[in-house]
Formats: C-alpha cells, sequence, structure tokens
DNA sequence: AATTGGTTCTGAACCGTTACGGTCAGTCCA
DNA sequence: TGGACTGACCGTAACGGTTCAGAACCAATT
C-alpha cells in the first residue's frame, strides 16, 4: 500500500490506456469520443477518486478563470452593513450568477497597504466600488490586464464607469430646500479622504476631495445654494471618517451646537440622516417643524421613517457593472452608465420656521 | 510595429538576460538576489508593462488559490437580504479577510442542477452553508480535494461542522411555552426539501425533511409537547418554500384559517415570525393577549419588535467556519463546533388566554 | 480502385509560474 | 594555501490541464 498522490488527468489516462487528450474530451467534448469510451473513462475515474480537472491548470491554460473580482476599500463589515453596498452587492452577484461567474472578494485589510491580495486573485475583471482616487489597490488593479470597472468612483481616464449624476441629483433636492425657504443650511457627509477628519471642513478640503462621490454632492449643493447668495464659504460643512447612525448622530451634534440657526441638515447619506434625525429628537427638535433633514441613497430604514432623500437604484448599478465586465468582449457596448435617480419627498423636510417663530412658536 | 502579447516572466528574463528564477525571486524572494539587480527587473517589469506573476500559473505551481469558496443552494437574493445568512456571510468573510483569503462565491443556479461551477471555482477550500442533504452541489464539493466546512447542515460523516444545537434551543423555547401554559400551537417551518410544498406537513415530511436544522427543530417541538402529552400527528405544523414575511404571512394564515383554537404559532425563523406577527395584526389578533408568536434567529428586525425567539451568533458561526477551514492543516483542530443559544423572550409571548376569556373577554 | 467524408483517437506544443538542487566566484579563517 | 562557507544566480522539471493538426480506420461514394 502506497501513499495515493491524487489521481491526475494524465494518471488517469495511463490507467485506461488512452491519451490524455482523450480524458479530457470526456470531461468538456463527449462528442468527440464513443459514448462506450466515455463511459469507460468516466467509471474509472469515480474508481480511481479523480475529481475531474482541475480547475486552477484549466483556467491557467484557457486564459479564464471564470470569476469576477470585487474590490472595495472598506472594513468588509462595511459592505454587509451598508444597504447600499449591500443592494450594489445584490446587482452585482446576481449578474455573476446569471453568467456563471463566481464573485470573488478580494480581501483588502483597509489598514495596511497590501496589495498583494489584488495580484494574487485570479479573476478574468474587476468591478472596483467606491475607493478614492488615490487608492493603491485601485492602482494595482488597473496594472492588471483584466478589464475593469469602476462603480460610482473614482472616475479613471479610459475605465468603463457605472455610476448616477451625483451632482444633477442632489441639486435637484438643494433646489427643493431652497423653493421652501431654506438658505441657512449645515451639511453632514461622509469621509472626503483616507485620513480621518471628523469635524468641519474646510472649502479647500471640499475640493480636493478624494472621493468623487462626496466631491460631486457637495460641489451640487455649493453651485445650488450659491445660485441663491448663499455665501458656501459660511456653510458649516461637517465630515465624519466612519459611514454609521452614530457618526451622523454625532456629525449633527457637533453642528448644531456650533450654528443654532440651521433650518436644515442635508446629509450625503440616508445612514447620516438617520444618525441626525436621532440626535435631532434628542434634543427635542420636532422634525420638520424646526429643522429639515434629508439624506441620500433611499434605503429601505429611511424610506420606513419618511426621510426626504435621493432614491439611487443601488441593485441596478450592481446588475450593470457586473453586465459591463462580462460584455468586456463586445467592443459596442457602452462605456459608461449612468442611472437615474429620483427625489422622494418625505416627512422630513418642510418649510423653515420664521425667525418669530423660532422664539415665540408657531 | 507588431501586436505585443503580453509580457511575462519568460520574456522579462531574456530581456535581461537573467533566468526566470531570478526575475520570480525579484519578487517573491528578495533576499535572494542584489538589491540592485532587483531593482533592474522592477524597472523592466514596468518598462514593459508586466505587471507582476500571473496569479493562475503561480496557484498552479503552489498549490494554492488564495480563496475560500462558498456554496449556498439558494437564490442569491436570499444571502443578501436574510439577515441571518448576512450575519454568516458577514463573519465568513471578516475570517476570510484576516487571513489574507479570498472569498468565492460560487455561482449556483437552484433552478437547474448545473454543478460545473462547483468543479470551475480555483479554491482552496469550500464553506457550504446550509443546504439540503441530498444536494449535487454538496455531493460535487465534496467530490472535490479541498478540506469542506458545513455550516448548519447538513451534517456528514467526516466533514467538519459549524452549528448550533438546534434541537436543544428550541426545546428551551418549547418549555417556556408549555410552562406559560401553551397546549394548542401551530408551527410554521421553512421549506423541507428540494421540492415546493406551500402547505400542511406530514408527520412522515417531517421525519424524513432534507433539511437537518429544520428537522431538529421539529423534533423538539414534538419532544417537548409530546412530553406533556400534546399529540403531535395533531399539532399542524405549515411549510413555506420561500423564505420571507409574506410566507410567513401566509402560512399564519392558512394555520388561523384551519385551526382557531391555537394559543401560540410558533415559527423556526424570525422572518416567518415577523410575517405571522403582521396576519396577526391584520384580523385583530392582539400579540401577545391573543396570540404568542416566537420566531428563531434572533435578527434585529425581530428585536426591534420585541419577538421571543432564539436568538444565536450568525456573525460568529461565520466567522468559525472561515476559521475551521483555514486551520484545515492543523491536525488538532476541532472538527466540529457547536455554538451557544439563548433564549430570548420578548414581548410577544404571554400565557393563553382561557377559554373563558376567548369568549368573554379578559 | 481510388476518393471522399466522418468518426475516433493521438502527439506534441503550450499556458506562466515556482520548487529544487545545483554552480560558481568570492570571502573568511586557520 | 586550502577548505568551508556564503551570496547570487541558474537549469531543469514539474504543476495539470487544453488545443490543434493530423493519423488511423472504416464506410460510402465515384
Amino acid at each position: 500500500m502506497h501513499v495515493r498522490r491524487p489521481a491526475t488527468l494524465a494518471s488517469l489516462a495511463a490507467e485506461l490506456g488512452v491519451s490524455r487528450t482523450t480524458v479530457s474530451n470526456a470531461y468538456n467534448r463527449p462528442d468527440q469520443l464513443s459514448p462506450e469510451l466515455r463511459r469507460r473513462v468516466l467509471e474509472t475515474a469515480r474508481r480511481l477518486g479523480y475529481p475531474g480537472p482541475d480547475p486552477v491548470a484549466r483556467s491557467l491554460r484557457t486564459r479564464k478563470a471564470g470569476a469576477v473580482g470585487l474590490l472595495l476599500t472598506e472594513n468588509l463589515s462595511y459592505a454587509f452593513r451598508d444597504p447600499a453596498a449591500l443592494g450594489f452587492l445584490e446587482g452585482l452577484a446576481l449578474a455573476c450568477e446569471g453568467a456563471g461567474q463566481g464573485l470573488h472578494l478580494v480581501p483588502v485589510n483597509p489598514e495596511r497597504e497590501d496589495v498583494a491580495a489584488v495580484h494574487r486573485a485570479g479573476v478574468d475583471g474587476f468591478v472596483v466600488y467606491s475607493v478614492p482616487d488615490d487608492d493603491p489597490h485601485l492602482a494595482a488593479v488597473l496594472s492588471r490586464p483584466v478589464p475593469t470597472v469602476v462603480a460610482d468612483q473614482p472616475t479613471v481616464e479610459g475605465v468603463d464607469r457605472v455610476g448616477i449624476d451625483d451632482k444633477a441629483a442632489i441639486t435637484a433636492l438643494a433646489d427643493r430646500l431652497i423653493a421652501l425657504g431654506h438658505r441657512r443650511i449645515g451639511v453632514i457627509c461622509m469621509r472626503l479622504a483616507r485620513d480621518r477628519n471628523d469635524g468641519f471642513v474646510s472649502v479647500d478640503r471640499q475640493h480636493s476631495a478624494h472621493f468623487h462621490v462626496q466631491r460631486s454632492r457637495l460641489a451640487g449643493l455649493q453651485g445650488a445654494f450659491g445660485a441663491v447668495g448663499v455665501d458656501w464659504a459660511r456653510v458649516p460643512v461637517v465630515e465624519r471618517f466612519d459611514h454609521s447612525t452614530a457618526s451622523g448622530a454625532s456629525a449633527a451634534a457637533q453642528l448644531l451646537d456650533a450654528d443654532q440657526d440651521v433650518t436644515a441638515l442635508i446629509c450625503t447619506s440616508d445612514i447620516l440622516a438617520l444618525g441626525a434625525l436621532t440626535e435631532a429628537k434628542r434634543r427635542g427638535l420636532r422634525v420638520p417643524q424646526d429643522l429639515t433633514v434629508t439624506g441620500f441613497d433611499g434605503i429601505p430604514d429611511g424610506e420606513r421613517v419618511g426621510l426626504t432623500t435621493v432614491r439611487q437604484p443601488v441593485l441596478e448599478k450592481g446588475r450593470a457593472a457586473g453586465k459591463l465586465l462580462l460584455a468586456s468582449v463586445d467592443p459596442t457596448r457602452p462605456r459608461e452608465i449612468t442611472l437615474d435617480t429620483e427625489l422622494v419627498l418625505g416627512s422630513t423636510s418642510a418649510p423653515p420656521r420664521t425667525a418669530d417663530e423660532r422664539w415665540f412658536g408657531p
């Protein structure tokens, strides 16, 4: 009795006295050999415990891994807790499933800049979701000779992209608030760069933000409110590194502490807005009578509380990213997909109270 | 000008006039060559557009794919919508991330029995989550010569496993309801086999269920209630193929239509229980005064409404599965991990009304 | 009898890399 | 001066398949 080395296609062929080609054909091209021989091959395979052609060896030869890589430079918990990210993930997974492709989640340690995992991933292409412009992992992905689709951000020259028109979307929201009469606003946004900066944001930092999505939304707000004479340099903008309701709450607190006269809190995500709502409640501020709060994304929890927000088709975005990537062989495919968004007017927005009302009640 | 074939390690070596080994070492073992030469190699690589060693070829040679496969035989939307599955996924992802391993979601079309994707996945091991005993994909996974960990179900001889003690957990719950005085109960469970059977379940089907988890829970209930003289054959058990609140609601409706005297609805998942609560409300039944409803899992939405349930550590389960798999080289590791559960007494359970109360009010 | 066509199977090249066991020149030490 | 040791590099042999051009054979057609 000897140590049994796992059977290979070659050993199986030897056992049967046929060529490796024939064994290979038994698995991949049944029409290339007689049914009888094929039966024998398969039966012998079973007997020898041969599990079928090795996927890695096959991938090497065929130059196809049968999987799509997904890169997100966040703590993984983010992807599984943030409903927007989750919707994207689901859409992407559905697209992959539909094409029989695996979905390979690239392990990224957000702390360390270890790019090796990107180089180690045996995939036919990458989807990159919402990473900063200067992310080293993104650079590693782009250095690999496989098609890539970027979702949301960043915009990279010559790389396919799926996203929404962030600026237009938030402009619609801003215009609505302006129409309601809001001029004194505060903004709560997600992280703008890879460094942690939990606090107020200079206009300069806003403009040089490494997250295109956040940059666009802030720019949209600046444009809309600037058009009605609001001096953007005086608009308080608070940034939070972590994307959570707790962050939203603390940011709202920080902002309201600094500026009591704010009539509307515009948050660049629903999660942050939900936190802001909590903080407003804690302070005894009635929403929307005393304070308007808005979000961005259109997540179920936001809908539940009637949050005024911009709804974006997250699942569709993921699916589109997957389809775009998997259609990379087709030169006529679109290089960029911009999905529609929808302004959702909920019950968290209303005209601001007048100064009189603020002091003497409605 | 010729079509530039992508550079390989060999072409790079040729260009430099060194051996392939040396180029390989430049990437993998910097200490094996002089810093100067290494610099030249890397620089030439950049110049030639060589993206570093091909991951697939490397995997073939090293016999390591650097990824863990995850098999779940459900509509993928299930995995991304069911909070319990999601928690598992997150835990598993964290374990993988911690070990620098990718997580490869195997694309399974639940409709077709296409096992090819399992054979095509270049992974170092599999985690199988909650599939039926007789699942062909599971068989395909087991036929592959890589370590495998099964989560929740099924129990396969000689295969590592992570799970909870379903029977004990639900017995604790049942004992509690029994102590409260419930004898006339109804049960709503998830699918028991791969065929769709939306309706009442014979005892026979219960016992031959292909989902070990459901089988154990039903058996636990039968044992507990049998011990106090309840004739299990008369206990209505309703099965639903789809796991959704809508299913829970319709199952509750079907059950309450058939048996008005039921004082408690025991659901084998929180999702189903939430649906049952909706249906109870629709009928004007007050919970828990008129009807006790219980779940299983301990998901956030359940906690929010105060659902009486069994909480299981889903994230920890995922993490444990990952760790167990990644520790496969260690022969001293445990072969089976059973995690603790916790009975959560919420506000959806109370003593049953007496017959008098039922007719004349409390 | 020669040609054609079809089926079934084979041989050799190739996919791009890393493991393993060297070689070789130079240094150190007695 | 000679032997052991070290650092830097190389050659060969896998790793386990797929592919493609043909070989061999047989039956049917010309």
